[in-house]
DNA sequence: TGTACATCAGTGAACGCGCGTTCACTGATGTAC
DNA sequence: TGTACATCAGTGAACGCGCGTTCACTGATGTAC
């Protein structure tokens, strides 16, 4: 578990590499990754302090040793779960631009996927919370926010040349069809909903 | 509260004027709105029943001689809310459409205005709740998911000559934006990802 | 290297609270004659 | 029209349960000499 490592990679400057992590910080993101799992497969409400704890391989009392309150766990859980699943899709789009291929393509193909239908879980943080991220204290509005504020520079860091606004729609268009999909099942009608977006996008904002 | 003869003239068969609506059932559809507005305002694990009693002006214990449990209330609600929107958002389409205007720039300037970013209460169920929808007991999702495909059909009607995959993308585009634009706020960013989407719907599909 | 002690991560019982649900009851409405 | 009774919508206390949170304690890890 170095993830605290790739955060600080990825922050643009060089770290020293200093101590291994303590055991107090490996369970703290062990406790961190199941929630992240679990919010994005059972929503805010569905995120319990127990019930996290016990998947984890701890005792619930343990809890406050990490953790301020519950409400701080999930801005956490929020941060860990969109970097993840951002940064995977950043690895993807970087490799599809150094070949010389369309960035924005495998955005939209990796996106509108059926793995990302059905695995939610392990998906992108905003499809899978966006409806109740207007009802969240600011403590976890903020990283939820910014995680959408992400994706848009992510859509835009695919398309080179292409404007915010562009972006903005494209990425609307990801979050709303995955939600409608998923609400739909992962049958006929939601891999069709999944089709006919991921065709208009590439044949409307593809050009290669 | 006629709403019910509503129902059965939309359903297109005639009805026979009958009794005036009985006081339980005028309570029935009290509690029935009150939960409608809730469940849109504050998600599905948000509608409590001794809260929504409440809001409806009874004690929570009479609950049970009105719903056979919260899921049932739940279902009604979800069917409610998007009746209530859908009705309202089809009249504006019609209106357009008899005026011989564009009934798809009505959906995307109504779908996509201020008024509809920060009344969720009263707006669209779908972009209310879509990311809670996968989550849902069949009882709540079946009416979920037939809201859903409500949606994209009205879409359609507003677009004559428009393809059912082309309905599916523009919902997808206006579920997603207003949920993005709610996650961001009701702000200068909420209102910008309002207007790119509104922008490129209209210059893309609104021929006129 | 070994002992004595301090630090610290994690345990598990307990708390107050709000939830969905149940139920015996009340008081108003409607019906029969 | 008036009285006696049955029906029924709504009341309010009570239930069991799971939640977030607290806390005294345990046992392992690390430090000092």
């Amino acid at each position: 578990m170095t993830k605290k490592y790739d955060e600080h990679h990825n922050c643009c400057y060089d770290v020293v590499m200093t101590t291994a992590p303590s055991r107090r910080e490996i369970t703290h993101e062990r406790i961190v990754d199941v929630a992240a799992r679990t919010l994005r497969r059972n929503g805010f409400d569905g995120v319990g302090v127990a019930d996290v704890m016990k998947q984890a391989g701890l005792t619930h009392g343990g809890f406050y040793a990490h953790f301020e309150s519950r409400e701080a766990l999930l801005a956490e859980a929020v941060e860990r779960a969109g970097r993840e699943s951002g940064t995977r899709m950043r690895e993807r789009v970087d490799a599809s631009l150094a070949r010389g291929e369309s960035g924005l393509r495998t955005v939209i193909e990796s996106y509108l996927s059926e793995a990302h239908l059905t695995g939610a879980e392990s998906g992108c943080v905003v499809a899978a919370l966006s409806s109740e991220m207007p009802r969240q204290s600011a403590t976890v509005a903020a990283p939820a926010m910014n995680r959408v504020r992400k994706l848009i520079a992510l859509v835009q860091h695919a398309m080179p040349g292409g404007s915010k606004e562009q972006a903005m729609v494209v990425a609307s268009t990801l979050v709303g069809t995955l939600q409608l999909a998923r609400a739909l099942g992962a049958n006929a009608q939601g891999k069709a909903l999944l089709a006919a977006s991921r065709d208009a996008l590439i044949a409307q904002y593809v050009t290669e």
